[in-house]
DNA sequence: ATAGCCATGTAATAACCGCTACACTTTCTG
DNA sequence: CAGAAAGTGTAGCGGTTATTACATGGCTAT
């Protein structure tokens, strides 16, 4: 055996590398998400997490590169928790009402709006990377919304119909939401809000009174 | 003279009192919306404001009682901004327009963009004094469109019409803006959005596109 | 003028922060 | 099994923080 295989060399540092990297990363989310970047400690994430402080600065390079990594990821599930793929074969109103439902759910889901809270405050130190795909997430809804409005022309202008949609849902609980945390909408006041919107923006105020 | 008249008396301390107040809530408010609430320094807040250290501690009780004091006069000036009295003689299109564009110049002026970045990260730790009058700004101004659309017959559920009509006002603009500092929308944006949305609202997807 | 009051300026306290250094143990590799 | 590499624990450094204490100055009223 003069040749090893290349390929297939070190494997388990590796694992424990990475296993290191996600309890750190972990227990990162809950400190920064609950604590805000500025009144979070590394140390008690640290010690949350177990493992050494000399550790997570070997992996992440400082305070603000663990932000940086958390918050990346962050974003990651966020739109990942967005991006929905059935409801092609659905009827109109119904394909709707599932989109809406499925927005809505996730923009109001307790982790994500610690993610935004954290994310308004803030944006203006996180890194390129994680700003310009900032909108990707949300235009990439849009583009799905508008993509089924004009399968079904339904509207003439199936961009337009798609961000007053997204508008709609988002606007009424985003907010109130987001700077309250007790704020509670139940899935049968997400649904009927839903609903109600689609007719809106279909068929006009006149028939969603 | 026995008997000095017993209101006005210590007329030049209060003046002294309430100028050196007035100060230390500029300066602080300056040095909170720029830097948020945990990365603020008190002392940076005297450097600013002159006067002394401990004429701020027993003015205020300590940084959170400062900070409060700072948020509730930034939120009723955003109010005070918001409460728009004229419009009133104007035609419905007219009216709803100049109602539109003062709205969202208030949503996105620097100054309240800036509070509104605090406000959402910070607002877990803010007295309930304002937490409570948190959306009687937004309420009222609703309360006033909706008795525009009233009056003028506009639609069959002005409640629900002025509703809309802020939401999509809003939708597009203000979390970007709040979420980048670059973001810049010019007057002739905001009056074509505003106008848009108006047309959209009021006679249906199909008139606006 | 004298006594009292309040603002001032400055210094000190005590705690915590991010971060580094170092000696030690564990784990993997050749 | 020897040696390299990586993880661990702890202790410490330099700095900043909120907060308090105190000695000093200017003002008002008697």
């Amino acid at each position: 055996m003069v040749v090893d295989p290349p390929p297939p060399k070190a494997a388990h540092p590796q694992d424990r590398g990475a296993a290191r990297r996600e309890a750190f990363l972990n227990a990162a989310r809950e400190v920064f998400l609950e604590q805000g970047y500025e009144a979070a400690s590394v140390n008690d994430v640290v010690r949350r997490a177990g493992g050494s402080l000399a550790t997570l600065y070997a992996q992440f390079g400082n305070k603000e590169g663990l932000f940086h990594a958390v918050m990346a990821e962050q974003y990651a599930r966020f739109v990942q928790a967005l991006a929905v793929k059935g409801a092609d074969h659905l009827s109109l109103e119904e394909g709707l009402q599932a989109l809406g439902e499925h927005f809505l759910q996730a923009l109001l889901a307790r982790e994500n709006l610690a993610f935004f809270r954290i994310f308004v405050g803030e944006a203006h130190k996180l890194p390129k990377a994680v700003l310009d795909t900032r909108s990707s997430g949300w235009e990439n809804l849009q583009g799905v919304v508008t993509e089924f409005l004009r399968r079904h022309q339904a509207v003439p202008d199936p961009q337009a119909a798609a961000s007053y949609l997204l508008d709609l849902w988002r606007g009424r609980h985003h907010f109130r939401a987001m700077t309250n945390e007790a704020y509670a909408v139940s899935d049968e006041e997400i649904s009927q809000h839903v609903a109600k919107v689609i007719r809106v923006v279909l068929y006009g105020v006149t028939t969603g009174a």
